[in-house]
DNA sequence: GCCGGTCCTTGAAACGTTCCAAAGGGACTG
DNA sequence: CAGTCCCTTTGGAACGTTTCAAGGACCGGC
């Protein structure tokens, strides 16, 4: 047990050394156990415990050449969708074998392209991204790398390669649906960003939801320029100055279903029983709020899983053996207090009785 | 512009071969392009580009011994204060030229060692972590790779290596003294699971707060399992079967007070009027509440960026040259309408006056 | 005592870079 | 014209693994 690594770490050299083996032996070691018999097998096991050796990756991969790690590019970590996904293809990919490697594109294209770089130098299995570039010349050079990738949450016009789909047209019919059927005909939708697909597909599918309805509801539509709680502040006191007060609010996602709660409430407006909402993604802090909200689901960790198992099976496979699969995961509607059928008459209790 | 790239991907000898130069002129082409006339340069990138080129990082590594990647391991990636810390190392990271390793322990002792391993493997630059196991054994494990690492955010008794810190004592002391300044004389702290340190920290904060006031403050520490949404509503159930209801509440953090706001709310009892609360974190959907959180808020940007300064620096000094450090960071208090000044007079309130 | 087989172990050739000493080729200088 | 210098380029030796063909030891059967 005397420490004497003074100068740098351990190879395999050294362990080989010290067990008195030859290099290739301590390889079957870590590789193929079974191969090596059970006495020198324990005797390199010492000696690698001993000199604390602990094996190069880099020099591993160089010569065998797959690594064991499967990398995650998402547009932005703080937001919960992505952490569920990312919790969903760790599990994954542990169960094969491998690490996940996290990074976080900021929604901007050129950090994007840098970070893929970096991916396509290190050269991990595969990549599980939520393009930030949706034109899709940044993939398109990274295609040249011959890493496999899946696209998630993001569909690309021209795109080529595997992609793991939430339904968000169904997600935003759902939602409209849910306040049509609780009686709202005036229906507000505070959007976030429509350049944003993702806010788009909601409004299409409130759009379709209100088309089926048939005459007699109407869909107000309030875009914004962010997705967060300031933003649901805005979009509350935009609606409070519309000349009819919608009866039923879907909001674009629960931080701005949060904004919209507090400014209606700072208005004095009650919650459901003047105004329902409808929040998306089903946040913690959602359901937790003053009024429990109303939300879509979006299944991210089934989304990771599924992503991740695709990457595996891609990257396992031989050149033409492989054929791109599209999986599209329907999103699920949460009731709570925020949306409880009204709206009623009378009441001045926020609570739901 | 023929794709020739039928079988494998290019390295530097195909490049070499096409600009007609040798592979060490390659090499000096993307690692000191100053020591390469123009012409041949640009002769050199023309092939690079046409062959699709993508050095390969573990074998440069393998050679040059250090790699361009720092990891940051968390306890939750679901936690702001971990984003935060990320946004933070990833700029100081990108500034110095290396890109930045995500994981999450999920506070599990033997994920963090597999981790760990993992990245030891990897020969990554260095680790920002937050230890799972606070017995140290896993880091002393690691240290043996001999891999720079900062510990953030946590404290480990024995731990020699740098850490960088946000003050929770402090931080805890800072609310209830606010508490006490707004004229509350009975005060709960309902805090999170009490082995997790940051909120042992917290209530020996919160503790010499009250003590610094004097007699007449008393308070009252309400423990718990959790520290979500739901474990703030039990807090509130349990302070409103106390015999006399606290009139400030220190929650342990931000989720565990949006519960508490809920739980007191659905009671009846008004806040900040019959009861204010201060939180912990400052998360943006507190602050967005229906009553807006009064809030500590640890700078966790400038954690991140400090941390990763800390281990570029030591991973670039010679051995004996770094000196370990200890960097601490003072929290910083949110007043919102959550504690506005009160208990008001009038108003059935009770408390002793 | 020889043969065929089964296990285990060995040594050396890759893998794709970086680094270095040395060589080549001008342009000046004496 | 030889001698110096500087600028650019070259070839080959590492780096620490994996892989693989080949070698050695042992066993039981004939």
């Amino acid at each position: 047990m005397q420490g004497a690594c003074v100068t740098k770490s351990a190879g395999m050299r050294d362990v080989a050394l010290l067990a008195g083996v030859s290099v290739g032996t301590v390889s079957n070691v870590l590789n193929r156990p079974d191969a090596v018999a059970p006495g020198t097998r324990a005797r390199v096991q010492a000696a690698i415990a001993e000199l604390g050796f602990v094996r190069s990756e880099s020099a591993r991969l160089l010569r065998a050449g797959s690594s064991q790690v499967l990398a995650l590019l998402a547009l932005d970590l703080a937001e919960p969708f992505f952490i569920g996904v990312l919790r969903g293809a760790e599990q994954a990919a542990r169960a094969a074998g491998f690490g996940v490697l996290v990074m976080d594109s900021a929604s901007s294209a050129a950090t994007e392209a840098t970070h893929l770089a970096m991916l396509a130098q290190q050269r991990v299995r595969g990549v599980l991204v939520t393009p930030a570039d949706v034109s899709g010349t940044t993939l398109a050079e990274f295609a040249r790398a011959r890493i496999p990738y899946v696209l998630v949450d993001r569909d690309i016009p021209g795109g080529i390669g595997c992609q793991v789909l939430v339904d968000d047209v169904a997600g935003g019919a759902m939602a409209v649906a849910h306040l049509i059927a609780a009686g709202h005909r005036r229906i507000a939708y505070a959007a976030g960003p429509l350049e944003s697909p993702q806010y788009r597909d909601r409004l299409e599918g409130a759009r379709s939801a209100v088309a089926e309805a048939g005459r007699g509801v109407e869909l107000v539509v309030l875009p914004g320029t962010r997705a967060d709680v300031s933003a649901g502040r805005d979009a509350a006191e935009r609606m409070l100055g519309l000349a009819e007060l919608p009866t039923g609010v879907f909001c674009g996602n629960d931080l701005i279903a949060l904004g919209m709660l507090q400014g209606l409430f700072a208005a004095g407006v009650a919650v459901p029983r003047d105004v329902a909402i409808v929040g998306y993604d089903d946040l913690e802090v959602a359901a937790g709020a003053v009024v429990p909200l109303t939300s879509i689901r979006r299944p991210a960790t089934r989304v990771g899983i599924a992503a991740a198992e695709i990457l595996v099976e891609e990257s396992g496979a031989a050149a033409g053996q492989h054929v791109h699969r599209e999986l599209v995961f329907q999103p699920e509607l949460v009731v709570r207090a925020s949306s409880l059928p009204g709206p009623r008459p009378g009441l001045p209790s926020p609570r739901p009785s």
